[in-house]
DNA sequence: GTCTATACCTAGATAGAC
DNA sequence: GTCTATCTAGGTATAGAC
């Protein structure tokens, strides 16, 4: 195990294949045991030996198809994060009246990232911000700021709804959202404060659209 | 290193002393060099030669004032939550005009978590919410359910708001506030798509008072 | 009570058979 | 191209000197 801190700084974030090779069905195979370690266990606490035993292949092929423990995890960062963009926050969820539309983004929103993937896909970047940047870097590009680009282009779009830093709005309404997993899901909150994500919504939403919390 | 995810589950919450010892001197002082190095690397990736060498001790003396090595981090992050959560969200602060308050929270809240010490906690108690589940409901009653409780008293302290959720609405003005503090300072939002807090703050504390956006 | 030295193990990564 | 077997470094934890 390497003592710097910025140890991954030498991969590539662009190579999506560090190794030329023919047959994508093990590399596959691999990326999905990887998966399962990876963002069950966290960086640090996965060992090769068990992503080979939970790909079912031998640590060899693992290290033919990747060049190394930081290749395989950066590859498969890359790709659960690339893979989930494309179902949520395509720009056309954002058609309609904007009370129906909040609402519909919100539940997209929720119904996506509540998956045990999708929140662990977040407590990894989140752990691993410090020794990957680069990954923390490409969630921030790749899921925060499209969904903040899309949102705030809506608002612009409705000018009578008088916002007037919609950038700011779209963080407050992303960051209630994105908050709310992280301290009910992640945290044990659900357990110690329970909170439902129809509370969260009815409040938000009316108060996005200046129209007061009484609803 | 134990297989098992849960294996921390035997530590004893509340037992602050897991030996009885004479001198907290060096106590305080191999819990200050772990601070050091856990909150920046992580628990699997700190190592007790490194916690030795940050304390300026041998690693026979961490031994012989801490169990284990979870023994250690439990003590640490019980005291890094404990003594953060003294100065933040005393109910005093929440005293005078609804505006003014909230303006006031936002700052202290922002000037106390932007010190890279308190974003290495949540980042770190993020991390570890699978491996030691005590501790992330620890900061979850200890930070989270006590601010909201704290701040939704205050709405209700105010009815002229006509606030019809406060514990919703306390939880959207905090996850504004710790999501921003996430995307801003730990996944390197602040150098992709920057925000100011004066935005953030100019814009959310108008929404909660039912005032619109146009400040 | 604190240090030096060490036992024991698991980690990442590689060599060689097939 | 994939497997079994293995090498070496670094990890946690402990024994014994002072």
């Amino acid at each position: 195990m390497k003592t710097s801190s910025q140890a991954a700084s030498s991969q590539e974030i662009s190579s999506q294949e560090p190794i030329a090779h023919p047959s994508n069905a093990k590399r596959e195979q691999i990326l999905q045991g990887a998966m399962q370690v990876f963002l069950e266990q966290g960086y640090a606490n996965t060992s090769m030996d068990r992503v080979a035993a939970a790909a079912g292949v031998s640590k060899q092929t693992i290290y033919s198809h990747f060049q190394d423990k930081e290749g395989l995890f950066t590859a498969l960062i890359q790709r659960v994060t690339i893979e989930r963009i494309q179902p949520e926050l395509r720009a056309d969820v954002l058609q309609g009246e904007p009370e129906v539309v909040l609402r519909r983004l919100a539940n997209v929103y929720f119904d996506q990232l509540t998956s045990a993937e999708y929140l662990a896909l977040i407590r990894v970047v989140i752990a691993e911000s410090n020794r990957f940047p680069e990954l923390a870097q490409l969630y921030t590009r790749t899921v925060i700021q499209r969904g903040r680009q899309i949102l705030s282009d809506f608002f612009r779009s409705h000018p009578e709804l008088e916002i007037a830093d919609p950038e700011a709005t779209a963080h407050i309404f992303f960051g209630s959202l994105v908050s709310f997993l992280i301290s009910q899901e992640i945290l044990y909150g659900k357990q110690i404060m329970p909170l439902a994500p129809e509370q969260l919504i009815d409040t938000l939403v009316p108060m996005v659209l200046n129209r007061g919390s009484h609803y």
